[in-house]
DNA sequence: CCCTGATGCAACCGTGGGGTTGCACAGGAG
DNA sequence: CTCCTGTGCAACCCCACGGTTGCATCAGGG
């Protein structure tokens, strides 16, 4: 299958949006927090979070006045596995396009 | 490791810029025979092109007068790999956070 | 040689998305 | 109760990016 949701890669696209993702991958976080780390406002943050929940890459949990963000690794690890097999398969046409170049 | 690989999924990002590459991961192809089959213009197609051979992800070999293009999937294996990794660690914090929320 | 079709280059355009600021609201800590 | 701090919502800004059109150029085929 080659239908991966585009929609994961751009969750993914953006350096502070990995930033962030990596940052709560190792430990959970609030966005007041992550904004304290990060050179972006806390409403960067949270826009950031919403669209990597929205791709199912963080799971959020209210702890008392604060939410708490931790990046979830199962989609993550799934769109990988996909990818490898996707390029696996071309590198087999690539193989005889690069012959057929050499040949003639 | 967690290396930005954000270039990468930028290049993977665009919808378009994936049938592309789907596309000539099939089947080598030329511009504008690409062009002729999606609903963009040839000028489209090759920034597209440009892109993903920024990351490494096409290969070009010119055929006479025209410039067949082809995906690779040995960089996009990689990536994958790389993702799933990075996936597996993500959810041992997530298992822990998850089991501290059901606690208390 | 001449015509056709593929490529290359450049200018231009419109939208989306990352980022910000401002403000109102909620819930702990003292 | 009263601060302090974390969240939520909304309006706004700006630039990168996907896409287009136009034109020049170059290589094969008849």
């Amino acid at each position: 299958m080659s239908a991966p949701p585009d929609a994961a890669f751009a969750a993914l696209a953006d350096g502070t949006r990995w930033k962030v993702l990596v940052r709560i991958g190792r430990e959970p976080a609030s966005a007041s927090a992550l904004a304290r780390e990060l050179p972006v406002s806390r409403q960067a943050i949270v826009k950031h979070l919403e669209v990597l929940a929205a791709a199912g890459l963080v799971f959020s949990q209210r702890r008392g006045r604060e939410v708490v963000h931790v990046a979830v690794g199962e989609r993550l690890s799934a769109l990988g596995r996909d990818l490898d097999r996707i390029g696996q398969g071309w590198d087999d046409r690539l193989a005889v396009l690069k012959e057929a170049a050499e040949g003639g």
